[in-house]
DNA sequence: TGGTAAATTTTGGGATCCCAAAATTGCGTT
DNA sequence: AACGCAATTTTGGGATCCCAAAATTTACCA
């Protein structure tokens, strides 16, 4: 977790996305090599991961694509993180050991019911509420006995709003008192589904805790599509600003440069 | 797919699946190098990759842990295709285009008619069953609208039995009047099952698709547990030469070695 | 002037080199 | 004999070098 290619498969990852690299456009070692301050060789590592995680396209010939990320890319992901997740609701459902693991489910329920009834929408309590709604998918992802489940979703997580458990805000909705008030009941919502998932996986209804957790999954999914309906001509660059996406870079890669 | 990197990559991982690298033995780069004839840079590049598919683990120290996958590994991936392929069943019969595709799956169910029909199960005949099984499925993930199931599911078809539309024959099994009987009884239900997916596809039921795919799909799983419960201890090693597992390289790495 | 072939440049792949961090060995002290 | 510290070896990471294939440019001929 400490060599460079990592950072670098995250750095040009989030420079495709914001769009620092555009779609299309042709990218070669030397260029890239240049670009972050690094030799080739580094550089080859990150595009060969990239590659496989489809950012970016080996032609036959020379020269590397980028394939940046389209909103209909990130709604097609969402879909399947959220019937990935429906399977693992189903599967701890049934799982013996599950009860161990419900007060996790119990304290993110407990703390986002805390947190929406402060009625505080700002940077640091939609942060909390980010960490507790992971929390509660995390949870049931990896308490659900099959391990490939949380193990393929953290393969599919590294595009903005495919964070397991992430949610979006439309931030400029957020300032007004209607905008406040609807976010608010979309949060409500949104945890009383917890509550029925929470519930179902207690007394063992498979079946439930999988249909609600489709449900549940299918909000975030129309809440964008209420977002490409607000803002015609949504771009993935609009889309980073409604959720929390960002680059984490745990040292800055310029300041290894030499 | 010309480079010596994704040969590698292959190679390694099947080296790992057969035994050749046994679980929780320590590689180094420099063995690895030495082993497969190339510098330690491609195999940098191919180490990367197979960490990422979870076949190799780097740890916080130095050196490579091998993480042979299990027969259980393998169920649990099984359980995960096979629910992203009854998404995919689901999404296929809501598609608006999918009549342009139904031909396809109709050749694949009559050849496998034609197949079993003569009652025949020797490698050749095998062979075709897996390859028009094989249209079959892609079919549905590839045409099912949504681009990011197929993709997931490549993502986790590295493995022995996860090649989309592999199907596993109990060969010691076949050698048996009874055993062929047994198996061609199998080949005809599961035949069957593509034939209600396919009129579910074709007249938009996509719940039915959707159940039946998934219903389908538990039959690969369960002919593993009949497996594990005929010859108990069942071992990976078994599996594979149950499947048809082979690593199918487009050239030799050896004779590369200058 | 247009097209094709040859020459040059660009670019990706692999090998080698060097370095720093980690692991192991060995020596010395208690 | 056991523990700890230091010296040595091992090993992974990154940079550089070289080569071959591909792409582009140039030049020559029709």
């Amino acid at each position: 977790m400490k060599s460079i290619d990592t950072e670098l498969v995250n750095r040009i990852r989030h420079d495709i996305v914001v769009g620092t690299h555009s779609a299309g456009e042709r990218l070669s070692e030397a260029q890239l090599s240049d670009f972050y301050g690094v030799s080739r060789t580094p550089i080859r590592l990150a595009v060969r991961l990239l590659e496989r995680e489809g950012v970016i396209e080996r032609g036959e010939g020379r020269g590397y694509m980028v394939q940046s990320p389209t909103v209909k890319d990130i709604k097609q992901a969402v879909m399947v993180r959220g019937h990935l997740e429906s399977l693992a609701a189903r599967l701890m459902a049934n799982a013996p050991n599950r009860k161990e693991k419900l007060p996790l489910l119990e304290e993110a329920i407990a703390s986002l019911d805390g947190l929406i009834e402060t009625a505080e929408l700002n940077d640091t309590s939609i942060n909390k509420m980010q960490k507790q709604n992971a929390l509660f998918h995390h949870t049931i992802l990896e308490n659900c006995g099959n391990d490939f489940v949380a193990f393929t979703c953290n393969k599919i997580s590294h595009l903005p709003m495919l964070e397991v458990g992430s949610m979006a805000f439309d931030k400029k909705n957020i300032e007004t008192v209607n905008g406040v008030e609807r976010t608010l009941f979309r949060l409500k919502l949104g945890n009383s589904q917890h509550k029925v998932i929470y519930e179902a996986i207690r007394t063992g209804d498979s079946v439930r805790a999988e249909s609600v957790m489709r449900e549940h999954s299918n909000t975030m999914l129309e809440y964008i599509e209420l977002f490409e309906k607000r803002h015609e001509d949504l771009s993935l660059t609009d889309l980073i600003s409604y959720s929390n996406y960002q680059l984490n870079s745990d040292y800055n890669l310029i300041d290894r440069k030499k």
